[in-house]
DNA sequence: TTCAGATTTGCAAACGCTTACATTTTTCTT
DNA sequence: AAGAAAAATGTAAGCGTTTGCAAATCTGAA
């Protein structure tokens, strides 16, 4: 910078500001600056410049894993926005694990990041500690819930499990069934089977079964299925916690020579790419996953234009996609 | 840091090298400062430090795409492995766009990192005079070829071609066609195209059909599937650029009523989680997906460690993995 | 006990920008 | 044309660390 300054005959404070804020450069000045700084090929250092500004060009985005479909998209969504905005995303997984979140968390923030966006509503004492602490918005997505830490962007998984239920019960499906991942770590998806054991039994006055999977893998929906006949070899219906287990048990079943949705109807959650094209195509459930990205950008963006601008606390929704296999 | 340095009674280079060089402080001091700044609940300001080191702890990576589960998997174990060593991944993601991507190197190339990771061989004009300039390691990944602009760590996408069209020939198949998505763009999957076609004519005398497609999604290998009917209705075999387009091109089959192996035999490319659970199973070329991530953090550590560490060029290879579509 | 050498600590100068404030130049008003 | 207000530019003080070098302290041999 310093180089450019000298080249064209200027302070190194005028090129900062030709270069960061051309408006209070005075059209001749800025020209021969930007040429100058084109010709000399000059980058300015991002670091120097965090460093001399209240905070940095980054926002810190942690996901619980980034092989899972669902934050996958809302990632691409999120890098491709924000990088458009010349911020760039910190991406941090913790595979379900609140310590390695804390300590993912704690490493963030001690960037100065402009942002800080973190999956769910559930965290250790330090994370908490260090968001509430943090001068920077923050952001809990996908999930929904009163009082969120600042800004929550998401929807009730609750309320998809109690979504599923009641399209079960209308559909006088009577001996069912919950399938999902990891419920012992993934609070979304118990919150999930949650919703969907209460309202069933709220509903019928019968117990549905619920099981839980190894892992959001196909080869666990296929397990996950007979698993579920052993226990209840009159079953009806099965709820999955994601489409991936749903496509295991398609195959699964489809092996075992059982016919769907004629002796066994499946109900999967995600909406992924893969249940358009299953046969029979997967009727399921679909989180607003894209909606998410862009909400949460969309606000981010606003406030950190408009500091004043309020926290938001919104419930996106999930929405029945009807096909198939119900 | 300052107020670390006040209670602990010493100056402040004095708690900087408690804290990165224990062993350049008596064990009294560091003990202290150490319990100091945990009870003050001190986190080092990682912009000051970059700015004032030689360089900052994060590490940038450029990937085509996020949500493509080749390198969602590389990723997630560069993450994992890279956190544990202390560094911070930036990443960034280009949809094969090479203006985006020299956009995006320039980019991390400000922020000083302490390794550059891009995917592929072939750059434009401008990202690779930024690489080359760049005072850190660089590593082209996925991709073998001669000359890497410095480290490169993959496997010949033309022997991955090869390899499916030579098992073709090997089976007498010799109707056979590649359905490669978006081959204008993708680099690799062009050249295994190529490796398929080169080989498969020189082999047999006779010509492929090699056919692009839209996209890598399922829907793709479906709707492929039927153009490659209509142009060769006495079709044998079809090798597919991705496990998902095979995979939506044997659902298609299933609605046509077409039996895979008997009529049509298939081949995949990924070897995803899915070839292991379809109905017949997925025969498929698997790539290094996890060995690339392991091998390419392990360089880039030991060149960090060891600055002098010569720069690796290392083909990794293909698999083939026979189960029952071909 | 003394003193050289090794070890530990402190001082202060970067690192490369941004920005508040001061100064100079330009523009406008009368 | 003079003076006030507005706009453009420069000066310099940080931003919170790291680190070379000097100073101080400690260690052990004579």
């Amino acid at each position: 910078m310093e180089e450019v300054a000298k080249v064209a005959g200027v302070s190194v404070a005028t090129v900062s500001r030709a270069l960061r804020t051309p408006d209070a450069v005075s059209p001749k000045l800025r020209t021969r600056i930007e040429e100058v700084s084109q010709r000399l090929g000059y980058a300015p250092n991002r670091i120097a410049g965090s460093l001399a500004g209240a905070r940095s060009p980054l926002i810190g985005v942690i996901v619980p894993s980034l092989t899972n479909s669902f934050f996958a998209g809302t990632l691409d969504q999120m890098t491709t926005l924000f990088e458009a905005s010349g911020y760039q995303l910190m991406i941090g997984q913790h595979g379900y694990d609140t310590d390695r979140e804390e300590r993912i968390v704690a490493a963030f923030a001690s960037w100065n990041p402009s942002a800080l966006i973190v999956t769910g509503r559930r965290h250790a004492r330090g994370t908490l500690a260090t968001l509430s602490a943090a001068a920077c918005p923050v952001v809990e997505m996908w999930d929904h819930g009163e009082r969120p830490l600042d800004s929550g962007i998401g929807f009730s998984n609750r309320a998809a499990g109690e979504l599923a239920a009641r399209y079960f019960v209308e559909q006088g499906l009577i001996r069912t069934a919950f399938v999902g991942a990891t419920l012992d770590k993934d609070d979304r998806a118990r919150a999930r089977a949650e919703g969907f054991k209460d309202t069933f039994r709220g509903l019928t006055g019968l117990e549905p079964l619920i099981l839980p999977a190894g892992s959001r893998e196909l080869g666990e929906g296929g397990a996950a299925l007979k698993r579920v006949i052993a226990r209840q070899p009159e079953i009806q219906a099965i709820a999955f916690s994601g489409d991936m287990l749903a496509v295991g048990a398609m195959f699964e079943a489809d092996r075992m020579g059982l016919s769907i949705p004629g002796e066994l109807k499946i109900l999967g959650y995600g909406d992924l790419e893969i249940a358009r094209h299953t046969n029979p195509r997967l009727t399921t459930i679909r989180p607003p996953h894209k909606e998410i990205g862009e909400a949460v950008v969309r606000h981010v963006l606003e406030r950190l234009k408009t500091p004043d601008t309020p926290s938001v606390n919104l419930d996106l929704g999930v929405k029945l996609i009807l096909r198939e296999t119900v």
